[in-house]
DNA sequence: GATGAATGAGAATTCATTCAT
DNA sequence: GATGAATGAATTCTCATTCAT
């Protein structure tokens, strides 16, 4: 091979999907973003070989950035509770430090070019939060659900809590505080 | 009046979009759309001036009728426990009731075609269910909060619950308890 | 005939469809000159069948109006100088008196879509203006070219004329008169 | 580069839209002038960004092909009158050897579709031969007019003449010669 | 490998005309 | 006669993808 791929190509290539998905939804041009990028459109083709492909490893690509951003500087000593807290507030975090990915994300989430596979690909990271949260769940009612179910319950929630933030931005720690006492009620009270 | 609109066709049209926008975003032709209504590609545009106004009546239509769907048959009698379940069912009940409009409203919340009047309009009907739970987390880790965020709680919880259903349609009736426990217990307990 | 075409709506059709042209050129659309005009899409048709017709009718409706506004209060008396001055004057006065009138015929002149037919029935009632000329050319250069010549060159210099006085409306007087003694040089001198 | 644009292309383009132009107006449809060019529909589209794009790029490159034409050969010797003369029957021979060319700028120069700013850069060119006209007006009755409007005079004249030729085509020279002495006449006959 | 011109199948919309009311 | 909804062909422009350079 004359010249490998560029790493760095493919990483101006996912960045600049990632601002155009979030501004545009996925009928992002690709020579959009081949423009944003920095590289020529026909170049997009020799890192993703068709839209379709971008779109999955974007979604793969800011779905283990989440997962990252998550557990890096997790806290191994704790009880419980300030773990399952930790990954609250970095949910949160994560989802109101990148607005371009979070929004991206949620564009690719409900998107029909993104295979079956990508998205089982894409949330296998997330069993460890889950095994997390399984120990939190014994006494409370979802105790007999898949673990899941649990972390579904956790995502959608601080969603939920981000989204609201981000129209009320002074009250983050209230937001946060709340959001998560009551998430830790849901699960753990019985 | 030559020939008045026809409410019939404006609801095939409405009906033929939710199926399209459900299978395929957003970025469903128009033509297809008017195909499927049974009308010409030009009538469709006599009915919604633009590809936009469809989708912000669109969004409009669905949300009425998840509401309409869920403040039907309310239970004008119970406690509060009993008439947020009631609540709790018919907005799972809807979403698994009406795949199509509950897939076609996931992409239309993701949408940068509807404006923030079109989300602000369908939102609106929806006070009065958050009127019902202001009344429970009197006591809950919610208390301080706006009752929206509640609501938004709910929904956000309902979604996830429908979704793991439709995966698992035998456990329908477990997953709408446990999901209600815990939901209940994340605005009540202390 | 239970109604009888009404000769106001005829009129308010050509008058819509005058301003509508001159704005738009011959492309406007009918839908937009039977709105202004105050008649339903469907009635613009019932007086002119196709789009050709009232394009075709307006051309000899704008070009009869010219020409009356031409020949309207003509001087019996005086030479032929000071009667082919009041000519000149009033091409230029009808052309800026009448903007749209006059831009809307710029339209006509070079479309498509007016036929041979219409063309020489536009240009009958020019003969008595160049019956007037016929008479002042017997010693110029143009003596032995058919009048119609030199009423095309009048007509394409007073056109010209009022051009430059719509950008310069100051030097209307100045334009005029010596416009006139340039044309009168033209055809005269030997 | 990849491969560069092709001037073949874009001058193919332009010629298709010359005769598209001169046959149907302005209203010429991009699909037939880029078919007639041999090129994709697309391909138009990288040469000229919008149709009012290609519209302009003609308008100009019309107008050069005139003044080009116009000032080839251009005598330097002989008198002012001699070199007027050129200049007429350049203009004439122009407007009747191409036809396409000039049919197709009578559309554009009344179109709405040509900017101003086209309009200037069009006209400029023209600058030198109404620095050639400016010499002969000096006894005229134009002495006290912008030179823009001799220009225009002459203009004005030369398309009349081309326009009865065409009708009349055996009586070119007579038509040529009549129509250079009244204009003649015009400018500096005092 | 990188480039960007070339492609042609759509895409949303417009529009003259028809015709049921 | 008047109305305006209905029609579908035509229009401009976009876009993923290919391929000559």
């Amino acid at each position: 091979m004359a010249r490998p791929l560029s790493e760095e190509k493919r990483e101006a290539i996912l960045s600049a999907a990632t601002e155009a998905v979030a501004a545009l939804g996925t009928g992002a041009a690709t020579a959009k973003i081949a423009k944003a990028a920095g590289v020529a459109e026909g170049t997009l083709f020799t890192y993703f070989s068709t839209k379709d492909d971008l779109l999955s490893a974007l979604y793969l690509a800011i779905k283990e950035d989440l997962h990252q951003s998550i557990t890096t500087e997790y806290p191994a000593t704790g009880d419980i509770r300030e773990r399952s807290r930790h990954i609250w507030d970095r949910f949160i975090d994560w989802d109101l430090g990148e607005p371009a990915k979070s929004k991206a994300m949620r564009q690719l989430a409900v998107s029909e070019r993104i295979s079956e596979t990508s998205r089982r690909l894409g949330s296998a990271p997330f069993r460890d939060i889950e095994a997390l949260l399984a120990e939190s769940i014994a006494d409370g009612p979802l105790k007999e659900q898949p673990i899941a179910f649990v972390g579904a319950f956790m995502q959608s929630l601080t969603d939920t809590v981000a989204q609201f933030i981000r129209q009320e931005p002074g009250s983050r720690s209230r937001y946060k505080q709340a959001g998560f006492d009551a998430f830790w009620n849901a699960i753990t009270k019985s």
